[in-house]
DNA sequence: AATAATTTGTTATATTATAACACTATCTTC
DNA sequence: GAAGATAGTGTTATAATATAACAAATTATT
């Protein structure tokens, strides 16, 4: 059974907020240290909100970075997440583009069958890292 | 400048034919513990003979197991790999899919801006985990 | 209130990856 | 082929990322 309320506990709501205020993808440990004069002062408490907030669909983890980054609330499939990252600077978003969110969600294998998920991340050089 | 032979050191080699032999995504460690008998006896050993693998398209690290493979040789574009990754024993294949390979080396972001490479991963469950 | 389920706090440890340095082998250029 | 540059090696130590395990506290269900 869930949280009645379906709300975020005390912990996982710290976290978030603390990954929301990041322009960038942040680190776990880097996470610890932001919230620890708010009580989290171990990794295991980062970690296990990181888990529930992924689950719920309200962060993302990047993979190619350990890092995580909140979602933007755009996300056009429940199942997919598309990332532009910059390969100079880590500055990373969230990609909102539906012919190709629908491309990959309707792309099968060799034997016709659809996948349940998919995770792109796309490398490019970042505007300001541009100038 | 390169070696000359443009031929992969001894250690190389090694790391090399040991993801060869597996036939799903292997773990840094344990490489290490399976070429220990060759002579690799510490963590940069492997991680080096890893860098240069990837570098030369050898191999690609499967960020989201943090686990290496061999390329299939299909590489069909040469900045972006695409995995199918099966959810339930991680047996990985790399997939060799024209149009996707396209549709994703020719993506844009907004401003029209071409991405320098990617990285797929597509999730679902294998033949062997269906049965 | 009793029970069950979830969340938390805490300690310890596992796993993944790199820094730093001395040394060796190989390549380049003269 | 010697001098210098580059790349690879071996080694020790340590950094960075993530989880196991267990006890205590909180919240939900009966
Ligand atoms: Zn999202
Ligand atoms: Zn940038
Ligand atoms: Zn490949
Ligand atoms: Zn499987």
């Amino acid at each position: 059974m869930k949280n009645k309320k379906n709300e975020l506990t005390k912990n996982q709501k710290i976290v978030l907020d603390c990954i929301q205020k990041s322009n960038k993808p942040v680190k776990a440990y880097s996470i610890l240290s932001n919230v620890s004069k708010k009580g989290l002062k171990a990794p295991p408490q980062v970690y296990r909100a990181l888990e529930k907030l992924i689950e719920v669909g309200e962060v993302h983890k990047i993979e190619s970075l350990n890092s995580f980054v909140a979602c933007n609330s755009k996300c056009i499939e429940p199942n997919g997440t598309i990332f532009s990252i910059c390969k100079s600077c880590d500055q990373t978003t969230e990609v909102s583009n539906v012919a190709l969110a629908k491309f990959l969600s309707d792309f099968k294998d060799m034997n016709g069958t659809q996948f349940s998920g998919f995770n792109l991340e796309l490398f490019g050089t970042c505007k300001s890292c541009k100038t």
